[in-house]
DNA sequence: CTTTTTGCAAATGATTTGCATTAAC
DNA sequence: GTTAATGCAAATCATTTGCAAAAAG
């Protein structure tokens, strides 16, 4: 069950003439693997033999690969998100809760005036702040 | 000229039963008055008198009353917006970079969506990742 | 006069750094 | 063997806290 996943991030690995560690497939595993978002702390109570250091680098470099989102949420904190396929965020401003918002969103007018400034875009992201049920 | 921004939170602050304060309407000033974003530390760096502390309070303060807008960027900063309309972001996933992009966005169905896992919705925010001119 | 707000300085928490060691290729 | 990746501990950065002093109503 690891196989698939291990053989999608070595391909990956190999195509940017980077190594294939231990560290690097357990994270990936790990935050693939993962019902929902997950945090680097998170991540370093499940893998307690691989240094921050190394859980952060990792985490970036999955994010850089595409195979994880970084999601920033107001009150400083980091998530990492596996899916990546088309979906959004609440996020409850007083808690800081995030949940997963199934539902369509028309980004191409956005997406063609940040190309006309310049930029190559390879991510949207939709954020919702309010609060939840249990804050109100 | 800033009569008008110093009345406008008055307003806001008596009717929450606050107080005026001189801190608040240099904060409220400057971060309105400011042509981007601005962050934290740059509002330090132009109002010595005030403590990081209170800085960040009354920021805070803002945000609640919905005179600027909280946009938290990847790296872990985090910049304040005084444009409250319809407005969205590019963000250079290299240098942080933000800017603002001008383009209309239906949000209704995610709000919809939102809505029905039980959070009261009160802001969105599209932003768009990518690498800038600069930094491809 | 009473209560909120401020400043200060210290504490916190997340993330990054430098450097020697280890593991991939 | 060479070079990139890791672990460790210390450093850094933004943000928050506790508390006494100052200012608002």
């Amino acid at each position: 069950m690891d196989d698939t996943l291990d053989r999608e991030l070595t391909a990956a690995l190999r195509a940017r003439g980077q190594r294939v560690t231990l560290p690097r497939l357990l994270v990936h595993r790990h935050v693939r693997r993962a019902p929902a978002h997950v945090t680097p702390e998170q991540l370093h109570a499940e893998l307690p033999s691989l240094s921050p250091a190394t859980i952060y680098g990792t985490l970036d470099l999955l994010d850089d690969l595409g195979f994880v989102r970084r999601v920033s949420t107001p009150r400083g904190g980091t998530v990492y998100d596996s899916r990546v396929d088309d979906h959004h965020h609440v996020i409850c401003r007083s808690c800081g809760r995030i949940e997963d918002v199934e539902a369509p969103l028309e980004t191409t007018a956005v997406e063609r005036a940040a190309g006309a400034a310049g930029f190559r875009v390879d991510h949207r992201q939709l954020a919702v702040y309010g609060l939840c049920a249990d804050c109100r």
